[in-house]
DNA sequence: CGGCCTACTGCAACTCGTTCGCAATAGCGT
DNA sequence: ACGCTATTGCGAACGAGTTGCAGTAGGCCG
């Protein structure tokens, strides 16, 4: 069986591997759950995918996957509405719509990112790291509000 | 006796008065807190704060407070590391600097977050409402890491 | 100025996401 | 195949945030 094809060109056995973990059930299928959704997802959300996969696993495990491979750098948590989500990485070039309506999340690339952290470099003293931007709104799928 | 000169140029007991709320102790001394720190604060932090002025507030109250206040447009919540962070409302040119050495968030205006918003309206079909802008990184008042 | 109505509060119990300790299990090097 | 130990499953514990209820105190009205 092919272990997998991800939309991330990242190998979990071989980036576990490398740094010494163990190949595990549950960490495979977390990652399964994680590049299948490429999306956010919350931790409940991650868990209940992984259950409807194989009941077997823990909650508790999960949560020590994804703990894991976020210390490894393969996935991103980020705190959104009442819970945190989690989703691959990816570079920060990279913003995130979300819809107040429906709940989506999207993701859009623009250039304005990179500028804006030369333009931190260069007008404070701050050292940018990680660049998250999130914007909330109305997506393309979900009706305008009537004006009352 | 003035009830307060905040920064924010809002007056909390007006702000309350035309929606039909009560000017409460509770709410005026959370209100007070959340002034006086300007910055991001958790829930925990401003019950604690809350506490030191006047113990016999209950932390529920802060909660139901703050959830008001959120209602009224007066503070606006987000979602940083480990819980919900509160501050009075500020218009979202500004940009939050994250501090991972010392957890100091800093505020930073620039033209890049409007420019941000033009370009999802011209070249997505999202309707941006708020934007949020956090960059985690290393502040002046922290040393560079020293490497290895 | 005093009394009443009810919005608001304090309390305490509760929910639910997340974490932890420990014994059992399963990777994987040999 | 064997054994060492990282990892898991389990259940209990934790902590932020919420809720129902009875008592309290704003503030309007007379």
């Amino acid at each position: 069986m092919v272990s997998s094809a991800y939309p991330v060109g990242v190998d979990l056995e071989v980036e576990l591997r490398t740094h010494g973990y163990r190949v595990t059930t549950a960490r495979r299928v977390v990652w399964d759950v994680l590049s299948a959704a490429g999306d956010h997802l919350t931790a409940p959300s991650i868990t209940s995918r992984v259950h409807a996969v194989d009941p077997s696993i823990n909650g508790a495990s999960v949560y020590r996957a994804l703990t894991l491979f976020a210390e490894l750098g393969l996935v991103r948590e980020s705190r959104y509405e009442d819970a945190s989500t989690w989703e691959p990485f990816h570079d920060d070039a990279a913003i995130h719509l979300v819809c107040s309506e429906c709940g989506r999340v999207m993701h859009h690339n623009t250039e304005l990112v990179p500028r804006l952290r030369r333009a931190i470099q260069v007008t404070t003293d701050f050292a940018p790291d990680e660049i998250d931007v999130r914007v909330s709104g109305r997506c393309g799928h979900c009706p305008a509000e009537s004006p009352a």
